[in-house]
DNA sequence: TTGACACGTCGGATTCCTCCGACGCATCGT
DNA sequence: ACGATGCGTCGGAGGAATCCGACGTGTCAA
């Protein structure tokens, strides 16, 4: 692994986001979720380590299978860096209101 | 230019999550926004192209300079993205909740 | 008009990401 | 015990992203 990848960089890639809808239906194993994709089985099994590191997803070994989890609460991260954005966007809103108003009084 | 980001790909770099955060504070020029980075000119500029293809922001020349605005709307669609996984994880709960009434049934 | 300034983009270098085949390890079925 | 299966990781290749200096264009101020 050459990078330590934050949330933000672990979700840029459609193919993770791909595989993280994927588990929303349920744990898979990697050979199982690598069917889903024009990939090999090493290239998802990277995919996951990068999700992994993201703490995005858990694994839980079943004898020789690993079945990987969803874990979606760090993507709370991204929501909260989004959800600072609305609130200025409500801001400007709000300050367009106002000044309609003004135009309005004259 | 070489790719075309989507808007994942363009808020995966920390850079320009940082011109985003910065333009909230108002329309900026370009010499104005490098400054505040250890970057040259160029890079920024290009960096603004990339957050310009996303429609993230729009720029109003100005005589020689350019000013940047911020546009928020296409975080909509992480931010809808993101949402079905809270959707995913409340479900997650409420299972839980009904597991565990079932246990103390018994 | 002329020099200074603001900016975008290009060419090329460097670093990073993505991918695959090969290998090794653990586990399963027989 | 042994071959088959599931998986992680390594080495290296190919491509993409990031960066900078250099250059061109348009604008300003004098």
């Amino acid at each position: 692994m050459v990078f330590e990848p934050d949330v933000f960089s672990a979700i840029s890639n459609p193919v993770r986001r791909d595989i993280l809808v994927l588990l929303k239906k349920g744990p898979r194993a990697v050979n199982d979720l690598a069917q889903g994709f024009e990939l090999s089985r090493p290239a998802i099994s990277e995919h996951l380590q990068v999700l992994r590191k993201a703490r995005l997803v858990k694994e839980e070994p079943r004898g020789r299978e690993r079945y990987y989890h969803l874990d979606p609460r760090p993507l709370a991260e991204v929501e909260a860096w989004i959800e600072s954005f609305n609130r200025y966007w409500k801001q400007r809103l709000h300050d367009l209101e106002e000044l309609l108003e003004e135009e309005d009084k004259k």
